[in-house]
DNA sequence: TTCATATATGAATATATAAGCATATATCGA
DNA sequence: TCGATATATGCTTATATATTCATATATGAA
């Protein structure tokens, strides 16, 4: 059986705060905000992502498979390789702006 | 001595990073998020906040302080009691605009 | 089919963090 | 000063999570 919260009406239910807890967290790790901040300029494969920011290539995969669960980021095959590029602008824009409005602050 | 990453032009510096990330962080949690939630309507006292949402007042006043370190909340003092309200529209308006696109989805 | 390359995955580990208990501190009134 | 109430804090523990290594899988070319 399902335990019961009798929640407050101004308290959210389980699943906006699950939902919206998740967005965040996916921007709340520094790797993260660094590979989706290389995704503002263009599409980059795995290796690129890799190289670029210094990251091991598991390391970049795992994040990637984390930001595709959440719909973050979505790639297109060409060959071997996979070319990773931003899906949710919503997000992106959040991003965009919390970045801006800490870079001169 | 420091250690020295040198970053790909379009990568973020490691302060901005770390601030972004902090805010993110803070709205990443279940717990803050209700908090915050909660802060919308008025300003609450601590005590209030753990029986609106049933928790301990011990776990209120340890993510009051979070959100405090971080500017996102503020309070006023009224005899023992301290009055908690949120300080950052930005912040805010995101976790709005969050819960708001995930609620109805 | 075999090889080379690109990416994904599983397991292990180190670290971060949320929550709880117990207790300390602060304010006010008597 | 003492008691009552509100809040903060230190410590401990349980859990979550990021990273790494080693290896598996997938694709295309020879």
């Amino acid at each position: 059986m399902e335990e019961q919260h009798s929640r407050h009406p101004y308290d959210l239910d389980e699943e906006t705060l699950f939902l919206v807890s998740q967005t965040f967290k996916a921007l709340s790790d520094p790797t993260r905000i660094r590979i989706l901040n290389l995704l503002f300029q263009r599409e980059h494969s795995v290796n690129e992502i890799a190289e670029s920011l210094d990251l091991r290539q598991s390391t970049v995969s795992h994040q990637l498979r984390f930001l595709k669960n959440l719909r973050l980021v979505k790639y297109r095959r060409e060959g071997t390789t996979l070319y990773y590029s931003y899906e949710d602008e919503h997000v992106m824009n959040m991003l965009k702006q919390t970045i801006e409005h800490s870079s001169h602050s």
